[in-house]
DNA sequence: TCATTAACTGAGG
DNA sequence: CCTCAGTTAATGA
């Protein structure tokens, strides 16, 4: 049950972000999970839901939103494997989101009380997540910069060259493309615009020769000019262990 | 279902 | 007047 690939995105992500002691991570790899397959589009945690268990990326795509009551949808965030996206319900109870896949997804879960045991007999895993948190915290802020502040076609080449980051941290892309499974309509949700805009900016970065988007292949075409449109500082992922 | 495009509209600089 | 973006609608893959 504790196939080791399960964790392999978690540990090498957090090793990337803090130091990870072999002990620590043994530690990690001993935790009971239980791990379940889902298509695409499944919600995964319900805001409201009084959640027991925390779910691990495995395999796959999942992403944060909360919706509105004329039915308007935000995207929040965007999960790859490797994270926690509701870890706060170790210490939050109530749902304040929704969680849903984005793709097909290897989803691991995780008893509270597992996690409550092995950070209360950790304390540096206790710190290790307290910091992964705060990490969390500081991609929201850029996120809310990135969709309040930069002109559309900014704010897509931002998000993609963020989760391109983020792919490489876990060593899950390398070259210049990868594979993200968004339609423009999710692409739209995430970036707070509407999809026939999303479209036309999709267009634009394609004929500027800058970078294609085709049904979930991102392919960069130019990657000076799309770092200048993109104003991307990596500083806010804290991809390398506080000093 | 998803992507594409045109046409029109309005806000704002 | 120009750019950006929302809406509507038609059409294509």
């Amino acid at each position: 049950m504790n196939d080791d690939y399960v964790w392999d995105a978690l540990v090498r992500r957090l090793s990337t972000t803090s130091i990870l002691g072999r002990e620590d991570a043994e530690a990690i790899r001993r935790l009971p999970v239980t791990v379940r397959s889902f298509q695409a589009d499944q919600v995964i945690v319900r805001d409201g839901d009084r959640p027991t268990e925390c779910c691990l990326v495995i395999e796959g795509f999942c992403h944060r939103s909360k919706t509105i009551s004329d039915g308007g949808r935000q995207i929040l965030s965007i999960h790859i494997p490797g994270e926690i996206p509701d870890l706060q319900s170790l210490h939050l109870a109530v749902m304040d989101h929704d969680l849903t896949t984005m793709s097909d997804c290897r989803l691991g879960f995780i008893s509270h009380s597992a996690l409550r045991e092995m950070l209360r007999s950790r304390p540096s895993l206790a710190g290790l997540f307290w910091r992964d948190t705060l990490i969390d915290a500081a991609m929201f802020r850029d996120w809310i910069v990135n969709v309040g502040q930069r002109p559309a076609v900014s704010r897509v080449a931002h998000m993609l060259v963020e989760i391109r980051e983020r792919l490489r941290a876990i060593g899950r892309t390398s070259g210049p493309g990868y594979t993200l499974p968004m339609t423009q309509e999710r692409i739209a949700e995430a970036m707070g615009i509407s999809p026939v805009h999303a479209n036309r900016v999709i267009r634009t970065l394609r004929e500027d020769g800058i970078l294609d988007l085709n049904r979930g292949q991102v392919t960069v075409l130019d990657e000076r000019r799309l770092q200048d449109l993109a104003d991307f500082d990596p500083r806010y992922l804290h991809q390398s262990p506080a000093k």
